[in-house]
RNA sequence: GGCGCCUUCGUCUAGGGGUUAGGACACAGCCCUCUCAAGGCUGGUGCACGGGUUCGAAUCCCGUAGGCGCUGCCA
């Protein structure tokens, strides 16, 4: 049997974290397994049904590299993939449900009739569960079908993991107590009903379901925040999960392999926005220079820096991966190797050239480096340090001010890997600029 | 209210009868150091509570409390 698991979002508008961890699961059992992913729409409510609301879904999952099988934009031998244009298959198992009589029509909906017995949900997460179903006024009939002929979440959902020939549904634990109910449909509908999986929910630091409203619960926020989708898989697996070892940072293909519905744990978790910014900082050091440059690039070309050939962007973009830790800061951290224009911190200014001896200093090392012929940033740390002896100075002495004289500010990549990328025209034209605002 | 699930540092977690209860983020201090990071070292804070069972409980059982979810003609 080939494991065939799916996403279900509804096209809010807004792809919700909570829904990319439910997303990403569900790739993982599938993948692991040697399975199928399935996308599937759930715009049953036809208002919320935009292009730009399916886009959104569309973007994150390809973002966070979830790749899917089937799918609306895909096809597939089970389509149509959005419950919108599934009307006829709905009206079809109506009818069985009819035949059964399962249903009953009540003030112009249509309601499924409990058959009133003890369910009982083997979960792959959560073990075996009973559910009493016989009393009428705590678990009322559900209702199927709106009086405008709408149809209701429960009866679609289990309608199109029956057509889709679903295996294993991997869904949030606030479904839980959705699932007797569905099991009866599949019973009533002669199906046989998949494996279900509950995995816990991600709240808020307040302890209340992620929203809208809390920082962080949009995949979109962390694309342009300048995340990498490694990290933010990484967080969110770990996120009800842990592959033990005190393992950390895992790539995907790590997480593939390491993957189990065994080890995922039964307790809410609270997103913690800190950890996923670390991850991503490790991440970052961690990967190849090719990746960051794929990276950070848009960030770069979005802020208008004008680096001209990707072969000039490349040295900037190798000396500032170790420091960074969101790609929408590569550009303040590259802007001044790029323009002779750039800003002077009035505050580094203050504390590292408006120092005595501060003209004497730059004037010195601006006078070694004019003799250094092997520009790289070894040598240009043994010739700066050596300036700084002769002058009977600490090293860091030298180093302040040639930093904020180069780059205008008192924090940024290492001195002599920038030195090496600014090269020696733009280095001795800078030392000496600076010197008007030096003092004596 | 009813039903279901859950409860290990502030947070994410490991541990499932004998552990000095381990790791990570965050925090503090120190080291390294050209800044900022990274890295290294050190530190504090935790088994919700009450009863059992047991020689021994964070771990098993019962209860209580708290949290979350479902109880929609939302998904």
């Amino acid at each position: 049997m080939t494991v065939r698991t799916r996403f279900a979002p509804s096209p809010t508008g807004f792809l919700h974290v909570g829904g990319a961890r439910t997303a990403l699961f569900n790739w993982l059992f599938a993948r692991k397994h040697g399975g199928q992913f399935i996308l599937r729409i759930e715009d049953t409510d036809e208002k919320r049904n935009t292009a730009e609301a399916n886009q959104v879904i569309f973007d994150g999952l390809n973002w966070l590299g979830l790749d899917w099988d089937e799918g609306p934009d895909k096809g597939g031998d089970y389509g149509p993939y959005r419950q919108s244009e599934r009307n006829a298959i709905y009206e079809k198992h109506l009818a069985v449900l009819e035949a059964g009589g399962h249903v009953y029509e009540d003030e112009g909906s249509i309601r499924f009739r409990s058959p009133r017995k003890t369910v009982l949900v083997e979960d792959m997460v959560c073990g075996r569960i009973e559910f009493d179903m016989s009393n009428p006024a705590t678990h009322p009939d559900m209702t199927i079908r709106r009086p405008d002929g709408s149809w209701i979440f429960h009866f679609v959902n289990v309608v199109d993991d029956i057509e889709m020939k679903l295996t294993h549904v991997i869904r949030g634990e606030d479904h839980l107590s959705n699932t007797p109910k569905h099991i009866e449909l599949y019973n009533a509908l002669g199906a046989t009903p998949p494996k279900f999986g509950h995995i816990p929910l991600i709240l808020n630091h307040e302890g209340k379901k992620l929203s809208k409203r809390d920082g962080g619960s949009s995949i979109t926020y962390f694309m342009d925040l300048g995340y990498t989708p490694e990290a933010v898989i990484n967080y969110l697996c770990l996120l009800g999960w842990s592959p033990g070892e005190n393992r950390e940072r895992l790539d995907v293909a790590e997480i593939r392999e390491l993957f189990d519905l065994e080890h995922i744990n039964r307790r809410n978790a609270i997103f913690d926005l800190d950890k996923c910014f670390w991850l991503n900082g490790q991440h970052i050091l961690a990967m190849s220079l090719e990746r960051f440059v794929q990276l950070a690039k848009p960030f770069v070309d979005k802020a208008g820096i004008p680096y001209g050939t990707e072969v000039a962007l490349l040295p900037a973009l190798a000396i500032v991966k170790p420091k960074v830790k969101h790609l929408s800061d590569v550009p303040d951290w590259i802007g001044f190797l790029f323009t002779e224009d750039f800003a002077m911190d009035a505050e580094a200014v203050e504390k590292s050239l408006k120092k005595p001896g501060a003209t004497a200093r730059l004037r010195a090392l601006s006078e070694a480096f004019a003799t250094v012929t092997d520009w790289t940033h070894a040598s240009l740390e043994t010739t700066l340090k050596a300036t700084a002896t002769v002058l009977g100075i600490k090293t860091g002495e030298m180093v302040h001010p040639a930093r904020v004289a180069l780059s205008g500010r008192s924090v940024g990549p290492g001195l002599y890997e920038m030195i090496e990328v600014l090269g020696k025209d733009r280095t001795l034209a800078r030392l000496e600029r600076a010197k008007s605002l030096a003092a004596e």
